[in-house]
DNA sequence: TATTATTTTTAGACTTGTCTAAAAATTTAT
DNA sequence: ATAAATTTTTAGACAAGTCTAAAAATAATA
């Protein structure tokens, strides 16, 4: 059994090493988790006796397979809480990042197969991400930045890069949501903004909104 | 703001002080918290910093109005968790107590007040035992153990003062659930033991069940 | 009331997870 | 390749919450 900060602490390599491919460095850690270097070497090795990472001293950590079975259980709880909140409480999906961060901590497998079982089974949360499965699998989604597209492509808006509060405040504002058609009308090469057609409202974004969002590729009309 | 370990003493004294009238005293919350009476008396110097409990040394603990509070929430939460695992996840009563007592702590206020929503404003656990409103009110409900009716009465199953596990299965097994209406056909004067009439079911029962299953009164046929 | 038994508190120690400051190893730059 | 900069680890300290063992206060009993 893995107390809360352990399950924290792996829960942070996982989401690392699907960035890296080699090992995690200390100090990303301790950036993800607002603690400090020194903390994260004793946690680390604390980690290794359990056998969950592989660590050797100043060469970073990797997951170990029981590992990483822990850490994508963790995901998987936070993410169908994520869309248990929206789905059933109301929640907006900017508010349900926090109160997920205390749900997935919840030990109770009859719960999470039930919750699941009770969502339909969802694939994705309410920004897009996938929900592992019971054995920490993904199911990987082509996907693209909106940015990527070229003038009259389209796409289906299937998640965000940048899941902040603000960003995703923002995207309600402009309404745009997840499932939504988006077709590229023109490109500045200006400022590299887009003149976009979500829907049938016609919109103007900037690059860096456009290297935030998702599409997958929709190639009917 | 509230650790786990504190919200937990005063959960634990809100319940005690609900049985006696006095104070609660030190040996009492740390039998009911599986913990030693040092550690108690640690915590209550805490709390009472905190000014949710008013103590006196050697005299026992009492909750002052906002302990009260922060323990009716807590309580609260823990109820209509439960709620939500047997109406729509599928738990049986039995089952609820352990992963509810973790879910109590979740810290957020539009999620217990979205859940209480959800679930259409539930007044009472899955064992009969009211659920305090947002202000830490109790609906009372006139009540009365099974063992108290005479021959002939009727009632109706609203709750149970055990509620371990081995007993809430014992009466799933008979077919004993909130809401039926049992009716006492007979009482043994030998042992006490009640000949019950519950649904269109014909039971009997020991003295120990009788009273430990709580009863309105029920006037009608 | 004096004595014994029980309850409660104190004192000191331990664990978990964190921190700061300094030392050691690694990487980068000259 | 050596020096400088960065990263990582170690060493020692601290807070929260718990424990054991002993002391102090209260309650029960003779």
């Amino acid at each position: 059994m893995f107390t809360l900060s352990e399950e924290n602490y792996l829960k942070a390599i996982y989401h690392l090493e699907l960035g890296n491919d080699g090992g995690v460095s200390t100090n990303a850690i301790a950036e993800k988790l607002a603690t400090k270097a020194s903390s994260v070497t004793d946690m680390i090795k604390k980690l290794s006796e359990k056998e969950v990472v592989l660590y050797k001293k100043y060469k970073g950590v990797t997951l170990t397979i029981s590992g990483k079975t822990v850490a994508a259980n963790v995901v998987r709880k936070h993410r169908l809480w994520e869309v248990f909140l929206v789905e059933k409480l109301n929640f907006s999906w900017h508010e349900v990042h926090e109160v997920a961060e205390q749900l997935e901590h919840i030990k109770s497998s009859k719960l999470i197969n039930q919750l699941d079982r009770f969502l339909g089974f969802p694939t994705h949360d309410p920004h897009g991400d996938p929900i592992p499965d019971k054995d920490g699998n993904l199911k990987i989604v082509e996907k693209s930045l909106l940015s990527t597209l070229s003038k009259n492509e389209s796409g289906i808006c299937i998640g965000v890069d940048d899941s902040s509060s603000e960003f995703l405040q923002f995207l309600d504002k402009k309404g745009i949501t997840l499932g939504k058609k988006i077709t590229i009308l023109d490109k500045e090469d200006f400022d590299d903004s887009l003149s976009i057609l979500i829907g049938d409202k016609k919109l103007s974004i900037s690059n860096k909104i456009a290297s935030n969002l998702y599409i997958r590729a929709h190639t009917g009309q």
